[in-house]
DNA sequence: CAGAATCCTCATAGATACTG
DNA sequence: CAGTATCTATGAGGATTCTG
């Protein structure tokens, strides 16, 4: 099987340190979201996931899930319909990224609390 | 006191998902190693940062520096002595960021394993 | 519905040289 | 030693339009 060319933002963090592999696979905008969703929505079609993250435009999103599947986090699957339907879903290694979203939507609470904090102190 | 002023992309992140929030903070190339190493080694001098990501050029190592010290992940010590001397060490919020760091390091040590395991399989 | 193509703008980051 | 100033290049990301 053809694995997807390791893109090299991925190749210079490897050379770094494990810490920077994280940063430069979820690095994009929007991808750790997308990825939060994934794993908890499971299974979601394109128009499901720009409508959970509305900010983000169809060029961006699209991207941004191209760079997730070709990074081995998220499947992409077509079905050869009309009109089109694509489903993404995370792979295994997709998957084994909890723990990650979760220490990080822990600490981006904290984050915000730590500002409400300044504000009301 | 006067806090620092939010940075945009963090106002963003704030309004799209908490976990878009520590990329957002996190997300320049090199800053969650500093604040890895930051965590192993307590206070550093910029010198021994600069040693610890010799990747990073100084113009780029010293703005990540800044706007962790801005977001409130970093404090920033100088000594009025000649010559200079600047101490970097974690706040209390970079400290919380261990989760984070331990779960992303363990997340690119299973992404290594998984690109080996590709090229031998 | 999903996404490709095009155009545009701004932020990021590197290299280099200089300063207190 | 630590940092600033200047210049430059790359690319990320948005808006819009078009297609099967």
């Amino acid at each position: 099987m053809e694995a997807d060319p390791v893109r090299s933002p991925i190749r210079v963090a490897l050379e770094v340190c494990p810490v920077e592999v994280g940063i430069a696979v979820l690095g994009g905008t929007w991808k750790l979201t997308v990825v939060k969703h994934l794993l908890e929505g499971g299974t979601m079609r394109s128009g499901d996931l720009s409508r959970t993250v509305p900010q983000a435009s169809q060029r961006t999103l699209t991207r941004q899930l191209r760079e997730l599947e070709q990074d081995g986090v998220v499947h992409r699957r077509v079905y050869p319909e009309v009109p089109p339907r694509v489903e993404y879903s995370l792979t295994e290694l997709g998957a084994g990224l909890a723990d990650v979203v979760a220490a990080m939507n822990a600490w981006g609470r904290v984050y915000e609390a730590h500002l409400d904090g300044q504000n009301t102190a």
